[in-house]
DNA sequence: ACATTCCCGGAGAACGTTTTCCCGAGGTAC
DNA sequence: GTACCTCGGGAAAACGTTCTCCGGGAATGT
């Protein structure tokens, strides 16, 4: 029951500790004879190679950390699942770390995952301008790949929804289903989300009229701003709440039922993300689903493809899908348009 | 900006190897001055210690195994969160292993963490007999602490919830609150919340009466459950439901109000666990708390005293708290009695 | 027949720590 | 003065791999 080593194969097969570990490791050819011999008492012992050995040796974990703000974030659980798997079909770990929304757990937590000697990082940085220094510096130990979040220009790879790309598709269907007078919900700040998405709307909104462009409201990304903000909106009846995230959404919805408003019928209401809890909202929330699995192959991609060349940053953005719900179709839920 | 080891501090500081551990460690006492020197070496040289040798050498990685079936139950994520902190404020760090609810990518899981020499896992099965065997074996190798729920008796030491004390507010709840006809609508199978909660409730509806233990459907933990389950159970009129966990809940509220039916006027709905959906549904649900936090902190509290005596497991069970809100109270939510 | 190559396998260094063992200096007890 | 501690410190083993170097034999080429 104690641990079985390389030694007790090699001696129980008659053979080098070399030999041994070049036949289950595969490194070079080794005479088929032995190679049987190796095989079969590696079998018959229940030999399990030891990682932390060879992490010190080959100086390479298998393992990779992955940083975010806060998992109770409800976009979050299915990214780490996707990031997860991906992983852990290339037979690599994850090193979890969740920084609380601090930047200063932020960067203890990435310092204690280089401490271990992570192969790379997976990171959702905590905030665009605070995040930068650690995340800079960790970039420049191991292959650093920023998701959902961007973290400055130049800094490291980055993986992240195409944001402007979403914002046009809501602001086409409203348009398409006969919506005239839009207003965004949106988040102040400056984190990257918050930012893309507000300038999208407004580059979107302007085939509105003029005055789309400019009815914005800002609080953060959170049920309870969403609650608010219809209170400072609804005098004005606006026919469309454009959401800059499904939490903003879904409080939106259940301040607009409280006010008696008839959603989607005076007023359609959407969302980004497609979290769970848009699904469940009553009514259901039309909203932009992050291609989450895409975001994580093609993060997994990016660090096996780049060694650490220091001088071009790579920065991928994804397609998202539009998700039609019953929160903007008066009739029902329609079928998403191809795009 | 290469590894700096304790070789190289060593030199800076023009002692021996030994001495620069013994002082960084503190493992024995060494003479001030020496100390002195080694320290501001090490400090000027920017020295981190390497995990990774460490751990071979010691034979103890400083990291735990976080095993659970889908990270993306709401329910989870929160846990997650309190394990974490928990684990890192003791130093450790966690690797984390989704299983995607299936039993055999979970005993492939804790295979490969056993393999990456984890000092103890963490695991919530996956289910509480097919997750059995491989528990077993991996509790015979590490500490290991079952959370949330079991896995047979004397496989491991566990955390949970008091289902029973949980669900037995819930009824003297609805008892005080004038509900007279409960039905409940739970999860099949063997799964023991499932089977804890069930038998709970059936203990306390006795008190309502004979027929009211009795009404009892029962389906998954799934908010399509709850949706389906109410319209098995509508027609009979009862004036309250107690759900198995929250999803269910939700599922019935949606259903309930799509048949016109006044929650809570005229009937009352529960949940259990309070994840974060619980209280932004409509009406917000009233629902058993799980003491997170306590959970997380009995679960490490519970691998640092035991070294693996393999003789008495112990099962903690905690209390969980009554968290009241509209669903269940048609003045608007009352505030939780002390217990 | 001899040089060259190739193949298979072993001995041992290396990875960066922790820890055991040892040594010398200085103090104390007799 | 000798015996015996204690204390500060160094040399080196050990942890379990991977990988480099080396050697012996067979095969191939001239």
């Amino acid at each position: 029951m104690a641990e079985v080593t390389l030694k007790d194969v090699a001696r129980a097969s008659g053979c080098s500790i070399a030999t041994v570990s070049r036949v289950l490791a595969g490194t070079r050819p080794v005479g088929a004879e032995t190679a049987r011999t190796v095989r079969e008492a590696a079998e018959r012992l229940g030999y399990r190679p030891n990682q932390v050995a060879r992490a010190l040796r080959s100086r390479s974990t298998g393992t990779v950390g992955l940083v975010l703000p806060q998992i109770t974030n409800p976009f979050f659980p299915s990214l780490v699942r996707e990031l997860e798997h991906a992983l852990h079909a290339g037979g690599r770990a994850v090193l979890l770390a969740d920084c609380d929304d601090d930047p200063l757990t932020e960067a203890a937590r990435i310092g204690a995952l280089l401490d271990r000697q992570v192969d790379a990082l997976f990171l959702i940085p905590v905030d665009e301008h605070r995040s930068r220094d650690a995340v800079a510096d960790a970039a420049a130990r191991v292959p650093l790949v920023l998701l959902d979040r961007g973290c400055g220009p130049g800094v490291a790879d980055s993986v992240a929804v195409d944001n402007a790309a979403g914002m046009a598709l809501v602001l086409e269907h409203l348009a398409a289903t006969g919506r005239r007078r839009p207003c965004f919900v949106g988040a102040a700040g400056t984190a990257s989300a918050a930012v893309e998405r507000r300038t999208a709307y407004e580059a979107g909104a302007a085939a509105f009229g003029p005055e789309a462009a400019a009815r914005i409201e800002l609080g953060d990304f959170s049920v309870e701003w969403g609650r608010a903000a219809v209170d400072r909106i609804w005098p004005a009846r606006p026919d469309a709440l454009v959401c800059a995230n499904d939490l903003i959404a879904v409080g939106a919805l259940q301040r607009l039922r409280q006010l008696g408003a008839d959603v989607p019928g005076e007023i359609a209401v959407t969302g980004f993300d497609d979290i769970p809890l848009a699904g469940l909202a009553d009514p259901a929330l039309t909203t932009v689903r992050q291609p989450v699995a895409e975001l994580a192959a093609e993060a997994t991609r990016l660090l096996t493809h780049r060694p650490g060349a220091p001088g071009s940053r790579r920065a991928v953005r994804l397609a998202p899908q539009l998700v039609i719900r019953a929160s903007s179709t008066p009739g029902g839920p329609l079928i998403p348009r191809p795009r």
